[in-house]
DNA sequence: GTCAAAGGGGACTAGAATAGTCCTATATCC
DNA sequence: GGATATAGGACTATTCTAGTCCCCTTTGAC
């Protein structure tokens, strides 16, 4: 169902590996080797980040990339936004008056409103809690409420 | 960023037009009329939705489709998993074990319980709820299902 | 001053997924 | 038996994704 690229969960990957700004600096191949990424792979998620502003670039022999700011504060939607756009839970709702069935649609609102409820979710989770490893999953009862009775395939 | 299928979006537009069991059959025809769009799509969603049981289905030239049961009892999450299949947030969360970057992940768990606690959220959401404009969407509580209940930062 | 190491900014390609159509078989009603 | 409907696939064009590659500029070391 609703899915995030490849690519950006590779970027949690990356950020996760990145010292904070002042901290000092990683290059693109050493994130790649901490990663087990390819570094042209690397090279190109750095540079969505950095244009995003989540990190910082230096150039030069002994340049790198490091966290624009702490961990805590870049969220989830953030890395979303920056690596894949902010493109919208269905396409009618990235903006409005673009879709033929508009005038027809009942139940196009409905989805935008889904879709930034979700955005506002992921705002609520920062880097720092992605990278937080053995915290206690959500309770298993959550699973049966899930897969629910379609279930099947 | 996240997003379902243009199909899974039809989906819910093609259902909005059905009766429900009992009150009547829709064929796919007089849907595709409603809904603007080509008759061929539009059966092939229903077959999707009849095979995930969200739809029953009579043959025959007074043949057609109606609601498996009421609006209310129809989720978005089980109408995006008869159509688009359970596929998760990310292509590691969907599997354990296929991912060769799993023995140095640091995040994987985490993008799973976020995928996890938006499908609770649509399972939350019905049709019924879909088709009704102005209606204040729950917002999911990600952050407290990603950190679970001891988690208190 | 020159060279090596790093990022900047693209273009480009192979492969996969998506959206959509079409065909044939089967069921039902008149 | 014919008309009308669903059932179940096969098939195709297009778009998107993932990944690579190239050439440029910047910076520091020698």
């Amino acid at each position: 169902m609703l899915r995030i690229s490849k690519l950006t969960d590779y970027g949690t990957l990356v950020l996760a590996q990145l010292p904070t700004d002042g901290e000092g600096l990683a290059s693109a191949g050493q994130v790649a080797n901490a990663t087990h990424l390819s570094q042209p792979t690397v090279s190109k998620l750095l540079k969505s980040l950095a244009h995003a502003g989540l990190v910082v670039s230096e150039r030069g022999s002994h340049g790198g990339y490091a966290l624009a700011r702490p961990d805590d504060e870049i969220t989830a939607a953030q890395i979303i936004d920056a690596i894949e756009g902010p493109v919208a839970i269905t396409e009618c709702s990235s903006a409005a008056g673009h879709c033929r069935l508009e005038p027809t649609c009942q139940v196009g609102s409905a989805w935008q409103r889904i879709s930034l409820s979700i955005r506002r979710a992921l705002t609520e989770v920062s880097l720092a809690d992605l990278q937080t490893r053995g915290l206690p999953m959500p309770p298993p009862r959550l699973k049966a409420d899930i897969l629910g009775p379609a279930a099947s395939r």
